[in-house]
DNA sequence: AATGAAGCCAACCGCTCGATG
DNA sequence: GCATCGAGCGGTTGGCTTCAT
């Protein structure tokens, strides 16, 4: 892209491809193959290192290159495989066929960087789960998955800009008990932090888990979490909340983040962490929620101050 | 309409690794 | 064991495009 300047030393070309040198490369290999790219490009009469010209048959020229958006199911298998293996693009190519560690790098860097982990996680959960019987990693490799310590600069940012707003309606929270009931295994454990309610209400005890039948505010950890010690209520109640009782998105957050569990492994590795509430026989990862919550708050928060 | 900021992405750079002599 | 070379990988750059003001 407007890098056509020319090597003063080697008299080899850089920057952007012109047409006519893609067209020597390709008519090159289709007739010799590829044997020595120095060589190659000596012989194909181009005025490219051999690197260069490795470079672009590999990442634009080759056939199998599969050109145009990122797909759904593609944008979720990055964001897993990178929580598995963490910058290894080539890795993570590998497992998407016709796509190159360039344009995952790149797809990453632009799309998915940004987005704050919790919420990269939330929005996969759900194929990883439907899925797993087709799924590219095994269990072992999940659970070799730490989930961020407490430094990371991403979870630290209360990042949420216009286009986690948009995202936000990805999250898989059942909006109607009969939608959480529905789920195999359900334990009817319903989480009701969906912002519209918040704002609306401004009924900030629809933080707490409840259950979808009785109404009544449930205990994570004597119902699903039987490994975790302390459930999100555990900590609501037993922390000084303000507002008569009620636990404010910001005394959360502040929970949540204080947490000695916060961005803990505990437990065995699941593929999802919404759906993970309503299972009992998967294994989970409790505290994947407290991101979920943190997102949620820091959404909410953003929306009142648009609002004031 | 003009302009600056931000996003996008092709390509480069430097490093590592394995093969070969 | 050492040097050299080619291939591959991940980080970074920088020009073009799009968006916001």
């Amino acid at each position: 892209m407007g890098k056509t300047w020319r090597c003063q030393k080697t008299h080899l070309n850089k920057g952007v491809w012109s047409p006519e040198e893609d067209q020597k490369l390709v008519a090159y290999i289709k007739r010799y193959g590829i044997w020595n790219w120095s060589e190659m490009s000596k012989a194909a009469g181009l005025a490219r290192s051999g690197k260069s010209c490795r470079l672009r048959w590999m990442n634009y020229l080759r056939p199998d290159i599969k050109h145009g958006n990122f797909s759904k199911e593609e944008r979720e298998t990055i964001i897993a495989l990178h929580e598995t293996l963490g910058n290894r693009w080539s890795a993570i190519a590998a497992k998407l066929p016709g796509r190159t560690d360039n344009e995952v790098k790149n797809y990453w860097h632009t799309n998915l960087k940004k987005v704050p982990k919790q919420l990269r996680r939330a929005n996969s959960s759900a194929t990883c789960t439907t899925s797993a019987s087709n799924s590219t990693f095994s269990a072992t490799e999940l659970e070799a998955a730490k989930p961020p310590n407490s430094n990371d600069d991403e979870l630290a940012s209360p990042d949420i800009d216009n286009n986690l707003s948009e995202s936000i309606t990805e999250i898989s929270f059942p909006h109607e008990p009969s939608e959480s009931s529905k789920l195999e295994g359900s334990s009817n454990i319903h989480l009701v932090p969906l912002h519209d309610e918040l704002v609306s209400t401004q009924d900030f005890s629809l933080l707490a888990p409840v259950n979808c039948e009785t109404g009544e505010t449930q205990n994570v950890n004597q119902t699903i979490l039987n490994n975790a010690s302390e459930t999100f209520e555990d900590i609501i109640q037993t922390q000084p909340v303000e507002n008569g009782g009620l636990c404010t998105p910001e005394d959360a957050q502040a929970m949540f983040i204080d947490h000695p569990n916060y961005g803990q492994l505990i437990g065995p590795s699941s593929s999802t962490t919404s759906e993970a509430m309503y299972s009992q026989q998967e294994p989970i990862w409790p505290y994947d929620h407290f991101y979920e919550l943190e997102y949620l708050c820091n959404d909410w928060l953003n929306h009142m101050d648009t609002i004031f």
